[in-house]
DNA sequence: TTTATCATGAGGTACGTGCCTCATGACCTT
DNA sequence: AAGGTCATGAGGCACGTACCTCATGATAAA
């Protein structure tokens, strides 16, 4: 049973005396300040390490009398997925006031490298701490991000990850995971087997080709009496995707299950419904928004894979403030949980 | 665009002057302390709102030299999902540290009502800001809550809700939600019918009671070409559960589908594999643990339903971050997203 | 040796809030 | 009118950290 322990935080005071030194010394160390031998620096940073001092965050916003700044960069346009994180980081704005953090929002036209890495590079410590951003892997992206993690801008990424780059950290989630969870899903779906058609944005954008990967991967190792259509590509737009889906619909009468792996749920709800076959074909999609919702509400879709706006920008702010506390720490951060909604979960 | 405001934060200052008090005043009646006229206080009271002044949490907790402290008492015993939340709050309590706050966990003998009673009435407002309990419906249970309440100290309840006291808020998930997706899912497993049995723990609880009404809704209207089987109770233990189980295996050689919508996985699990069809039969249970864990990954289980016990910990948390900024504040908290896994997206 | 440069210590003020003491003046009671 | 009660104001100290100035002593450069 774990009693209340009385045991008081460790303090700076703690660290000079532990380490022999005085407070102003800990602070320069602290707050990487010139004037500190190299042998000193380390007699500082042991004596962090021993009694375990964390610098109280919230003292030290209130005594810089500022707040901790984060930047979100999020692309503009008609991906609703997008504007729903964007509503997640307003709502989260406000609370998050409480804690001393400000949060700005950054719209930035999607598809376009050369424009966010402009806005990044507009960003500098003075004015941001931290900047999250959803960005595709592009050399020009990559770049900026290093550009500003050395003018001490922390950058991470969201939905969509930079591995090569010099970004804190990742939040977001499997998606190799969420396309095996798509397969097995249908797979279940279909017990007598059938044709299943994969619809995509843009196999160029990482998360896109890392769902088809997982899916096809569970399909062949664990669904063999089903066969594969595609994939095809409807660039995330409407117009495309409806136009796309309508053709599969009319090349394949006996079409038994549907995945689509991007955007442009509004053109694939509308395609099925004027095909009069909504509810006798299994559907699965991505990214729970107004499109999705209503295609779940009427039937046309079965389930809806996830990202969880909220949970992701909670996850990003918390790990914001673990950056802000000890800038150099490696920062963890596990895959979110991929969430599945069907007509009878859906929040 | 949203741009960096540069609108300064309000503070107890802001108010004394907005009301035409001195700051002494204005801490009077932020802290109710006595010595102040009625029309005093809504003078300030009025002030705050009109400059929408919020307390500074971490300032505030500085300031008393303390932390937030959170009492967590979840049941004890062989309940895996238990377990798990309570390693969640350990998990938890590391980081919140960094907050200034300091999180007890108290864990209590399960279905015993009583002993719950005597932990809450053991809480006082010196030692304890806010209470966070496991509890099933019991007079005793019900009346310690708002004793404590009326003591001052926050009372919360998780997982399973206790409508009638003066609880400040529930976190957890829509249990009838939860009873209609695992319907909607098995529904859609076996598209050619059959019959599905129902296993629970307890229908005395009401989580699991509300399961069996959302199940038995969704199986109704959407999916009438299922025969229903039970339910049955295991008491959520592994013994009584794996010979039920069995039994229904026994009577049921061509039983197509089996919803646990209680605990005691592991011998749900056990009676599927010594009866040779795990497999063969869609299973769908609760709580990701080690018992369901294993189901998932050998095929025993297909699809398990979750509460999440990291999310509703941080949603709790944050409730009583709330509460203590706003002691009368109505703290809303929607239900929490039920989580659904596969083997192919298990955390 | 003298001077410049540098590392370090001592101590102050500030941030927003809580909590304390003391003084002042208004009102009520008799 | 004298005494009492009560609401309110003024101001200070504390919490943990940041950042500033100034003094002191050590070491290196001239």
């Amino acid at each position: 049973m774990n009693q209340t322990s009385s045991k008081r935080r460790a303090t700076v005071h703690d660290v000079a005396r532990t380490a022999g030194v005085s407070l102003a010394t800990v602070d320069r160390v602290l707050n990487s300040r010139a004037g500190v031998r190299a042998a000193t620096a380390e007699k500082v940073e042991a004596a962090i390490a021993l009694i375990g001092f964390q610098r109280d965050l919230s003292a030290s916003l209130l005594a810089r009398a500022r707040d901790l700044r984060l930047t979100f960069i999020i692309p503009d346009g008609t991906n609703e997925f997008m504007t729903s994180l964007a509503e997640a980081v307003a709502r989260r704005a406000e609370q998050a006031l409480t804690d001393r953090m400000h949060i700005q929002t950054l719209r930035i036209a999607a598809l376009n490298p050369d424009a966010l890495a402009q806005g990044l590079d507009r960003l500098d410590a003075q004015s941001c701490d931290c900047a999250i951003i959803v960005a595709g892997e592009e050399p020009s992206v990559l770049a900026a991000v290093d550009s500003a993690t050395r003018r001490g801008v922390a950058v991470m990424t969201l939905v969509s990850d930079l591995p090569g780059s010099l970004r804190r950290c990742f939040i977001g989630i499997d998606n190799v995971a969420a396309g095996r969870t798509a397969a097995s899903l249908l797979g279940r779906f279909l017990p007598m087997g059938g044709k299943i058609a994969i619809v995509a944005g843009s196999l160029h954008l990482r998360d896109h080709s890392d769902r088809l990967e997982g899916f096809r991967a569970c399909l062949g190792a664990e669904f063999a009496g089903l066969e594969l259509i595609g994939p095809v590509e409807g660039h995330d737009e409407r117009p495309q995707t409806e136009r796309i889906v309508a053709e599969l619909l009319g090349e394949h009468p006996d079409l038994a299950g549907l995945y689509n792996l991007g955007a442009g749920n509004a053109g694939l709800v509308g395609a099925l419904e004027s095909s009069g076959r909504a509810g006798n074909i299994r559907v699965i999609a991505h990214e729970l928004t107004g499109p999705t919702r209503r295609g779940l509400q009427s039937g046309a879709i079965d389930v809806v894979l996830d990202q969880n706006p909220d949970g992701e920008i909670r996850e990003a702010i918390a790990a914001a403030r673990n950056l802000a506390i000890n800038a150099n720490a490696h920062v963890v951060t596990s895959p979110s949980e991929i969430g599945i909604f069907l007509r009878d979960n859906l929040r």
